[in-house]
RNA sequence: GCCCAGAUGGCGGAAUUGGUAGACGCGCACGACUCAAACUCGUGUUCCUCUGGAGUGCGGGUUCGAUUCCCGCUCUGGGCACCA
């Protein structure tokens, strides 16, 4: 039998079409399992070898699962809302949807060439508006609920009003921003207008004014990584910070919960460490300040500090200069600088301001606080090290114990103090000292207390002078929901006399209306806004922004499990069954974005009685990223001439990146046909003019604009596609980043060839002991691979196995039929011809696995090693069952320990049992 | 700066709880088959001053024995970054 791929692939492919083979069934007495992959955008360049890693390795899974039958949901889709569909309408005028619908087409032609075992008929797509009816359904759960801190969990927004009716705010514990207050009495009288407002500031999607990098050209709010210096990247147009009434999710409402949920969760310590991070728990105090002849509101002002204890070094107070309060504690003097300096501030991105640690600038306000203990007048300044989304955008500045206060301290020559004594010299002049250990000094009632003791005795005593309390702060900051963009989600809000209501759910799916161009309008309205007729059904006008690329993303995971239920984002039988993913397979740089926010819909919607469970993704694994091996010619500097490169340091050249199917495996450029590539190169010279001309190589990111790209289809139509799957998976561990080098196909490729060759010496006999101890060994190999995803050695395994049934004269046909079960998940397509040759019935993805007979791993000899001083000398064969005494006087005995002991006598023999024999002395 | 992960032949990588370092594959070399090439098969392949010695980024330590554990560094990759 001869490895025939392309026919191969092209029939076991049909066969499972026919026999539906990957469809996964409900209900179902069998067990689910339920294993995921992150679903890709769909973007234009298509997909390279470096995408189908994941996708394989969870197809190994689900493969291996169902010979162990289970029902196993392995489903894809596409997150297909997003900017580059939407920036290629703007240039062309296409429809997005039609780019969108044509990539897609592309990336299923693409991962089905591979023979992965995908329910499509489980497929979503966000853009789909039988899909974005539920995400905006979603929306209106989240707008119409609220956390309640008392029950940790979200509630419905009647729960909410029931309270304001009976009690106003009082007693409540709720997540809210800003400080909403209201007695029963004056709830009764509000108007709804008041009342939604009042609302607003409880509702988990709520609208609020936040700072956004605007452009004003652009018409547009930019992420941080769009704003280079202060200009839009693409464009340079000026950007500036500005508040604005924006859509946001209460996501740190669920801070706590988001930080405990981890403990139980299968996934990487480092994704959870950077979770941890992004959630940013700090304990510690928020203190009010009184103003010194402040009025109203502006008569206090409040910090969070994590060191109450260093109370008595705070010399100055440090506000952000978007503090709503800071042009009314600016005195007239100062007002000039001030503003200068709010305006200065706006104009850098956030991601300046935070990137530039060296810089330190600030302006007095002109006001001063009241220290509560000392009643010391303290100087109140602003600066942009200090964020408003942080805290309460104001901090004590203690100088002498925070490096950053120090800072400014020293640039603005105001008063350092030290209170809290280390045991090793230390010159608070020169350098704050952070540590948190030592003993509170020149501090009042504080003084030799330890810092811990310390902070608790200064907390304490603010409460109960009324100044303080104990605050528990995370760093997580809700997240903006609203986006000025048209390819997404329209939010199903309209409004009425300015009050936003939700649609009736009866009124989803809000559709994506027509517009004539996909820019902003000219009054700078998101593009919705040229929409004909944008009203609810009731004639109420929509909201213009649309959702953000998360939304879809946040739950896809249970549509999967009921995609075309039209009553239910997925059925509660259906949520019940399948339950959380028992793999989610997918790329490290979603650690903070997608899984957050998709942890914290789920953890809603089991608050809201949706679903069971709490956490989305019981286990998760990042695969690395797939390296390219680019490959760089060297130019002569303003010149068309080319140096082969081990001739270049002569001469005074430019490296460029060519594109890798232009060079073969022994570096060497094929020189007409880098002629021929574009015209920038057709009249290259070449030096030396007659040779070979090579080229310089470097491993790194694979990416169309460097040339080093690498399609998985052409290489299955070349090899097959079981070649390319088993070489993924042999590059080595799923989680390491690694450079491709097609050359090493062959290897995979000539197993394939000989796994084939075996099947002419199949005999229909009883398999030998040989080939069963053959057998088992890869069995228990495999199995124990599957927990930990370690492929690569399961696929060196198979060789193993295979180089060894192949120097047998014959093998049974049984061996051989187990051995095409094993195969299967790995390379389907040549397993599945095997399994027909060997004429088996309907389909080997669908045959049990292979059970494990363990009398097949257990050795009668063991191979010891023996060392001398910890130095392996010789092997001695001995009996597995032989004891330890026995191995030693065996050690003794042999001919070889006296030359090796050189007339010494042995001190010590330790014997391990089945291991190793060590002769110390 | 902080956090996380990693460093093993020419290359990708393997090595149960500490127990023969370099499995498997690529590449390379030689040989067989062939008119020849491809394919296929076989042998060898960590290094060196080679009856021996050294060796898993570097320097120490624990141990009969360390790629594995501990301490101190260096470098690489990823993440976060004035978080009060």
């Amino acid at each position: 039998m001869e490895y025939r791929p392309t026919e191969w692939d092209a029939r076991a492919q049909q066969l499972w079409r026919d026999l539906a083979v990957y469809r996964a069934d409900f209900p179902s007495d069998r067990e689910p399992f339920y294993v995921l992959d992150m679903f890709p955008y769909p973007s234009g360049a298509g997909l390279h070898v470096g995408h189908p890693l994941g996708y394989i390795a969870s197809d190994i899974v689900g493969r291996f699962m169902r010979h162990k039958g289970f029902n196993v949901l392995h489903p894809m889709g596409f997150d297909a809302f997003g900017l580059p569909a939407e920036q290629y309408a703007i240039q062309t005028g296409q429809h997005p949807a039609a780019t969108t619908e044509a990539n897609i087409l592309r990336y299923r032609e693409q991962l089905n060439r591979l023979g992965l075992g995908f329910d499509w008929s489980r497929e979503v797509q966000t853009c789909d508006a039988d899909y974005y009816r539920w995400t905006q359904w979603v929306f209106l759960e989240l707008f119409n609920a609220w956390f309640n801190k008392g029950s940790a969990r979200a509630e419905r927004i009647e729960t909410l009003m029931e309270h304001l009716s009976a009690r106003g705010t009082e007693g409540l514990e709720a997540a809210c921003h800003g400080k909403p207050e209201c007695s029963a009495a004056e709830w009764a009288q509000m108007n709804p207008s008041e009342r939604e407002a009042l609302l607003q500031h409880f509702r988990l999607a709520y609208r609020s004014e936040s700072l956004v990098n605007w452009c004003p050209e652009l018409g547009t709010v930019l992420a941080n990584d769009e704003v280079v210096n202060g200009l839009s990247e693409r464009g340079g147009h000026p950007v500036v910070q500005k508040a604005m009434l924006q859509w946001s999710m209460r996501i740190s409402a669920f801070a706590q919960r988001l930080l405990d949920g981890l403990e139980d969760l299968n996934w990487s310590d480092s994704i959870k460490e950077t979770q941890r991070h992004w959630i940013g728990r700090s304990q510690g105090a928020r203190i009010a300040f009184k103003v010194l002849g402040g009025l109203g509101e502006a008569g206090l002002l409040e910090v969070f500090t994590t060191r109450p204890d260093t109370i008595f070094g705070a010399t100055f107070m440090v506000i952000a200069p978007e503090h709503p309060l800071l042009s009314q504690w600016t005195s007239m003097d100062q007002k000039a600088d001030v503003d200068a300096y709010r305006e200065r501030a706006a104009r850098r991105s956030e991601r300046e301001r935070q990137a530039d640690t060296k810089s330190c600038s600030g302006v007095f306000t002109g006001s001063y606080v009241e220290h509560p203990f000392t009643r010391e007048p303290i100087p109140i300044w602003t600066s942009d090290y200090v964020l408003l989304g942080y805290g309460t955008g104001a901090v004590m500045a203690v100088p002498g114990h925070d490096s950053r206060d120090h800072a400014l301290a020293k640039a603005m020559g105001l008063p350092i103090v030290q209170v809290v004594a280390s045991t090793e010299p230390v010159d608070v002049q020169q350098e704050a000292f952070e540590a948190k250990s030592g003993r509170a000094m020149a501090s009042d009632f504080l003084n030799g207390l330890s810092t811990l003791e310390a902070i608790d005795r200064a907390i304490e005593e603010l409460q109960s002078r009324g100044l303080g309390t104990r605050t528990l702060q995370f760093r997580l900051r809700d997240a903006v929901f609203g986006r000025q963009r048209y390819w997404g989600e329209p939010i199903p809000i309209a409004y009425r006399d300015g009050v936003p209501e939700g649609l009736d759910a009866a009124e989803l799916p809000l559709r994506l209306p027509a517009v004539d161009k996909y820019l902003p309008t000219a009054d700078g309205q998101p593009p919705l806004a040229r929409a004909e007729h944008w009203f609810s059904a009731e004639g109420l006008p929509l909201e213009t922004t649309t959702m953000p690329g998360w939304a879809g993303s946040s739950w896809y995971f249970l549509r999967y499990m009921d995609p075309r239920n039209d009553r239910a984002l997925v059925g509660r039988a259906a949520a019940d069954y399948w339950g959380q993913v028992d793999l989610y397979v997918g790329g490290s740089e979603h650690a903070t974005g997608h899984l957050l926010y998709s942890r914290f819909w789920t953890h809603a919607l089991h608050d809201l009685g949706h679903i069971g469970f709490k956490e989305p993704f019981k286990r998760l694994v990042n695969q690395g990223m797939i390296q390219g091996i680019s490959a760089f010619v060297h130019r002569i500097e303003g010149g068309k001439t080319v140096v082969s490169a081990e001739l270049a340091g002569g001469y005074s050249t430019q490296k460029l990146h060519v594109d890798v199917s232009l060079v073969n495996e022994r570096n060497e450029v094929d020189q007409d046909a880098l002629k021929a590539w574009m015209p920038d190169w057709a009249e290259t010279q070449f030096i030396p003019a007659q040779g070979p001309i090579r080229v310089e190589r470097e491993v790194e990111k694979m990416s169309k604009s460097k040339y080093n790209v690498v399609n998985p289809d052409a290489l299955a139509d070349q090899h097959g596609a079981d070649a390319v799957r088993l070489f993924e998976m042999f590059l080595g561990p799923i989680e390491q980043s690694k450079p491709w080098d097609t050359q090493g196909m062959s290897g995979v490729i000539s197993f394939l060839k000989k796994s084939a060759r075996m099947l002419p010496k199949r005999q229909r006999g009883k398999a030998s002991a040989e080939e069963l101890r053959i057998l088992h060994h890869l069995i228990d190999k495999l199995q124990r691979d599957v927990e930990t995803l370690s492929f690569n050695t399961s696929v060196s395994a198979m060789m193993i196995a295979v180089n060894a049934w192949s120097a047998l004269p014959e093998i049974a046909e049984s061996t051989l039929l187990d051995f095409a079960v094993l195969l299967e998940p790995f390379a389907p397509h040549s397993a599945e011809a095997m399994w027909a040759e060997l004429g088996a019935q309907r389909s080997v993805v669908l045959a049990p696995y292979p059970i494990l007979l363990p009398e097949y791993l257990v050795k009668d000899t063991v191979l010891y090693p023996v060392q001398f001083n910890g130095k392996t000398r010789f092997q001695l064969e001995m009996p597995s069952s032989a004891s330890a005494a026995e191995v030693e006087s065996a050690v003794l005995a042999h001919e070889r320990t006296a030359h090796f002991l050189e007339g010494r006598t042995p001190k010590k023999i330790i014997v391990v049992p089945g291991r190793i024999a060590n002769v110390v002395g």
